[in-house]
DNA sequence: ACAGAAAGTGAACGGTCGTGCTCTTTTTCC
DNA sequence: GGAAAAAGAGCACGACCGTTCACTTTCTGT
């Protein structure tokens, strides 16, 4: 049973890598099979459908990105300086980690925000998992903590950046983007950690 | 070979909303014909192909886009009034006119940006020409006016809410979204008209 | 080492895809 | 109002889609 999962890792991380591409209903069977060197049929000994392949996909990249973005982050100690690996972190995800692609789960979440299903439901609730994460930070940033409306407006504008990155980089291919995104969230940091004013 | 056009409008406009909800790619021409109401080799007398028909999808909607967001605020006079004019009809596309589908320029960019091609080309020409047009807006925001550095960097995050704000409403749910983007466009517009500091 | 399970193949299925073809209906122009 | 042109219908095609099934090969536990 060793050898199974070993190829069904290979299929979905294949699968995953198309999908950021293409988009996950455009990902076929046929080209998963022939990337991944199995025959079409092959791949049903590891999957009972192509659905239950898709939600493989969702739940893989999910799970590694909370592994690649999160984890290294939550060694440090709260504050600023974690809010601060989370997101350099986040722009290696996009930026190296699937450099050829663009971050799957931003393809993901337009391609599936308004299909509902379990995919949807899926990703749904692993990016609230994450963004309930990173506004506890945020609240935790200043002495008296930040109110949750302020600290989820902090998040919205973080994620608006990391969004704003990959679109400038990728579709615009402007190679100052990610010195604008870090600014624009180091400034992020400096109005919100300061105490009194909006 | 005036029934003809109108006919070949109404055959952009289903495309174009299929298409902001599944992706370009995963219009078929049957879904198209049925929405329609025509017979699928009739669409054949208004493109002659299946990539004919994508290309003319991405050119009407842009000069939608360019229409419904650029030209009303064309009409005040430049400065902050007219950026917010941008901004607040920007939104009104994201989120009324687009509705049931999100905005389909974005769909478009994240499904066509690593695939190159004429529709790609055609939407990172029309989404440059936008770019370039808000740039100076905000470069003549200020008195010393904005080196075009600082007034890419504002773009980028105009640009960057408006995405995160799609995410926000169509993916999390998030009712306090617009809220959350209107009000960091505020603040950057603030920030940016102040003459000295970073 | 050998039995049984797991992994993988190849052919075939019904369905849908984009596209060409011939043919009929409708519109347009003088 | 009639001829030429445009608009559209219907059918058939080859290719590919996801899936099944009977079969062979490879691995794994004892």
């Amino acid at each position: 049973m060793r050898k199974g999962e070993a190829t069904r890792g290979r299929i979905i991380d294949s699968a995953a890598r198309l999908a950021a591409v293409r988009g996950l209903t455009a990902v076929s069977l046929g080209d998963v099979a022939e990337v991944v060197g199995l025959s079409k049929s092959g791949l049903f000994k590891h999957f009972e459908s192509k659905d239950d392949m898709r939600m493989a996909v969702v739940e893989t990249v999910m799970e590694r990105f909370g592994e690649f973005v999160w984890k290294p982050a939550e060694t440090r100690p709260p504050g600023r300086g974690r809010l601060e690996a989370v997101f350099e972190r986040w722009l290696h995800w996009c930026e190296s980690e699937w450099a050829e692609s663009g971050c799957p789960i931003m393809q993901l979440t337009i391609e599936l925000d308004d299909q509902p299903g379990p995919t949807r439901d899926y990703l749904h609730k692993g990016l609230g998992v994450f963004r309930g994460a990173l506004v506890r930070e945020f609240q935790a940033l200043r002495d008296p903590p930040l109110t949750e409306a302020e600290a989820k407006a902090a998040y919205f504008q973080m994620r608006s950046f990391i969004l704003g990155l990959s679109e400038a980089r990728r579709m615009m291919g402007d190679a100052d983007a990610e010195r604008s995104a870090r600014a624009a969230f180091e400034a992020l940091l400096d109005r919100t950690a300061r105490p009194a004013d909006a």
